[in-house]
DNA sequence: AGTGCTGGTCTATTTTTGAGACTGACATCG
DNA sequence: CGATGTCAGTCTCAAAAATAGACCAGCACT
């Protein structure tokens, strides 16, 4: 397993360690500073279940504000992760729903997500010693 | 497939639909903050393949400044996925290496790396089209 | 005495994020 | 009729975070 997690990964930075991940070249930091955006997993973790409305999303993530909804909603758009349909009700609706592209991202995303909650007890220990331990 | 995503995700959330996603009290976000940080990935992605020095991770990662890399590794140590160690050589050393905690998070986090250098492409050509296609 | 290496810290500046008011077309309430 | 609310945003300005780059101490070599 370690072996094969290192196969997988030599893989996926052969381009970056050529130039020791130089900043603009690098497609796993190309991709990876959209995802890791504080808002982003969020927005897909509510996405993946069903479509929602931005309205909804709002009150799904309480503590967003609507500048960094639209913005993130819109850089999800983007790069492709996520569709944006306007219906034309009478207050105009629009709904966002996750693509193909971004439902195979969401796949091994998921895992990362999963390993959060399973090891959250974990980190908040080791977070623990830390600050116990001198240092705060 | 889809279903074992779906129930992952159930599980991975469980706690924080009951508050849709209340900041301070989801294991997801607490852990996912910090890893999604601009640069933890990358030395996570250093250390997973070996100890390295402080210099080492500089020159590794040409475009980090010292503070956001001597910040960024306190907080990796702090969450326990790295650890730290001085040597009293000469000029005083620091090697940083990864903990079995660390790693186990390295797992599936390789596998959305690998989804990054994969499907880099495939989120360059989306980038294009949602270009081209008016607003810029 | 001067230079370079080590792993950092400190300060000032730029970038990102956030809170909150505002838009505008329509619907509902009194 | 006029007030208010919903919808999906935008705009402005302040606060927070990231960055660059100078600086530090200790030691070795020349």
């Amino acid at each position: 397993m370690d072996q094969a997690v290192r196969s997988a990964v030599k893989a996926a930075t052969a381009d970056c360690d050529r130039n020791a991940w130089d900043a603009g070249n690098c497609p796993v930091r190309d991709v990876m500073n959209r995802i890791s955006g504080k808002w982003s997993t969020l927005l897909l973790e509510a996405l993946a279940e069903k479509p929602h409305r931005f309205g909804e999303l709002r009150r799904l993530v309480p503590d967003i504000s609507q500048r960094m909804l639209t913005q993130t909603l819109r850089d999800l758009q983007r790069d492709g992760y996520i569709e944006r349909e306007v219906f034309p009700t009478k207050p105009p609706s629009v709904e966002y729903r996750m693509t193909p592209l971004g439902r195979s991202l969401f796949g091994p995303l998921s895992k990362v997500l999963a390993w959060a909650a399973e090891n959250h007890d974990a980190v908040r220990a080791a977070r623990r010693s830390f600050d116990d331990a001198g240092l705060a």
